[in-house]
DNA sequence: TGTATTGTAAACATGG
DNA sequence: CCCATGTTTACAATAC
């Protein structure tokens, strides 16, 4: 291969589709997140998207996202319980040291180890309390699990910073601007290649990386159960509102991965963040045929540059992320799918284009004929309040706004695939909306 | 043999 | 200016 073709300078999430759409795009703009990162506890974790792989459409990626909720308690497989989730910044998750790190790795202090820097990076991440890492720690994991570089020559870290820039597994995350946590921005594991990374994780020779990653047995591989996925959904739901300090980036990319997972659902194609838009196709060994082929029948709109398209990771992402299988289907309404963003990152608050949330309605607008709503709800309140001019107008005023409504709650569902919620969605609010009415 | 992937090196930009 | 970080380009080695 020879020298790839220059990508445009901002990687950042620019998609014209999701520029359309400030409110999803300021959710799929990660790089923007405030305090993304830094806030992170032992949080919600990411549920990754699901590729349509053979191999990959079981649920055992999904059960090792759950088991990411719990310390990778894989114990009831009977591989060695290894809890990575040991906190790197000694905060609140028990400790558990470095000394319990004395795995095989260590073994071959002094031979290179047989990662790829893909699967070291990736592995120092997902070891980190908040799956995110600053280049500087992921240096710091592999020299101490890797002794093997400590002595190699640097150019290692060249090659890590490298893979970090160009592997589309990995993701950049900027810190908060507040928090002076180093210069540098954290680097978190793409969602959608973390099934692919785990892969080749487990191809890889050493049996320490399959104790370590080896998903356990889905209890219902083949397909998936929006029960099953609820009550994941739901864990992590509960967890994540437990939490007074959210992590929005992984909420995003919860989001991010909830919707797209919708897409396929409905079989919508949906221009997404180009985030990962790189030039090297470092992740092209992770695309699966499965999202290849679903690649060439997608009639994404995408304003990728066709020569980028085969390279990079644009439409081959968003292929994959429509190859991702989801837990949209369990959801039953949009809110539900907002209920996993944290507070802090609901879009709308800033006079954008406010699809509001759960909170706006439940707080601000208790009295709203479309409860499910606040979108709407607030409109028709402001209605209401100079609703001077007679039931008539604001009647009026509130069926246009619901035909707004159901215009805007459709084109972004639509974009985000959960159309199928939409349905049911607005004809309740309808019915709720008429008998208040009536009323 | 060609292609894809991966590793490595180096240049450069940026920011602390 | 130094250093860390991040990006980009280039090339080599390797596997398939």
């Amino acid at each position: 291969m020879g020298p790839i073709i220059g990508m445009t300078p901002e990687k950042r999430a620019e998609t014209p589709g999701a520029e359309k759409f400030a409110g999803l795009s300021q959710i799929y703009k990660m790089g923007s997140l405030p305090e993304a990162v830094d806030a992170a506890r032992p949080k919600a974790t990411l549920v990754d998207s699901e590729p349509a792989d053979d191999e990959l459409t079981n649920l055992n990626w999904l059960h090792e996202s759950t088991n990411l909720l719990t310390n990778f308690s894989f114990g009831s497989e009977g591989l060695p319980i290894v809890s990575p989730l040991y906190d790197i910044e000694g905060d609140d998750v028990p400790s558990l040291g470095p000394s319990c790190y004395q795995n095989p790795e260590k073994i071959s202090a002094t031979s290179k180890p047989p990662y790829s820097f893909s699967l070291l990076i990736y592995m120092a991440i997902e070891h980190s309390t908040n799956k995110c890492l600053p280049v500087k720690e992921i240096y710091s994991w592999i020299l101490d699990r890797f002794p093997y570089f400590a002595t190699a020559p640097t150019g290692w870290k060249n090659s890590v910073r490298n893979n970090l820039s160009l592997n589309k597994c990995f993701q950049k995350v900027e810190r908060s601007h507040g928090k002076v946590n180093g210069k540098g921005s954290l680097w978190c594991v793409n969602p959608e290649y973390k099934p692919n990374l785990m892969q080749a994780l487990q191809k890889q020779p050493s049996s320490s990386a399959l104790t370590f990653y080896t998903p356990p047995a889905s209890p219902q591989s083949g397909s998936l159960s929006p029960h099953y996925l609820s009550s994941v959904l739901t864990q992590n739901q509960v967890r994540t509102l437990k939490e007074s300090d959210i992590d929005a980036a992984t909420a995003m990319m919860l989001l991010n991965t909830s919707i797209e997972q919708g897409i396929l659902e409905c079989e919508k194609p949906l221009p997404l963040k180009t985030a990962m838009q790189k030039k090297r196709s470092y992740g092209n060994a992770f695309n699966h045929p499965s999202a290849m082929r679903l690649q060439e029948s997608d009639s994404l709109a995408t304003s990728i540059d066709p020569k980028e398209d085969h390279n990079y990771s644009a439409s081959s992402m968003a292929a994959q992320r429509c190859a991702s299988r989801s837990s949209m289907s369990s959801l039953s309404s949009v809110d539900e799918v907002y209920e996993f963003i944290p507070k802090s990152s609901h879009v709308g608050s800033d006079g954008s284009e406010g699809f509001h949330s759960e909170e706006d309605t439940d707080v601000d607008y208790e009295d709203d004929p479309l409860g499910d709503s606040g979108f709407a709800s607030q409109a028709c309140a402001d209605t209401s309040e100079k609703g001077r001019s007679g039931k008539k107008m604001r009647k009026q005023s509130c069926q246009e706004i619901d035909e707004e409504l159901k215009e805007a709650a459709g084109s972004l569902l639509h974009l985000a695939g959960i159309r199928t919620c939409l349905g049911s969605l607005i004809s309740t609010a309808k019915t709720q909306n008429q008998k208040l009415r009536k009323k």
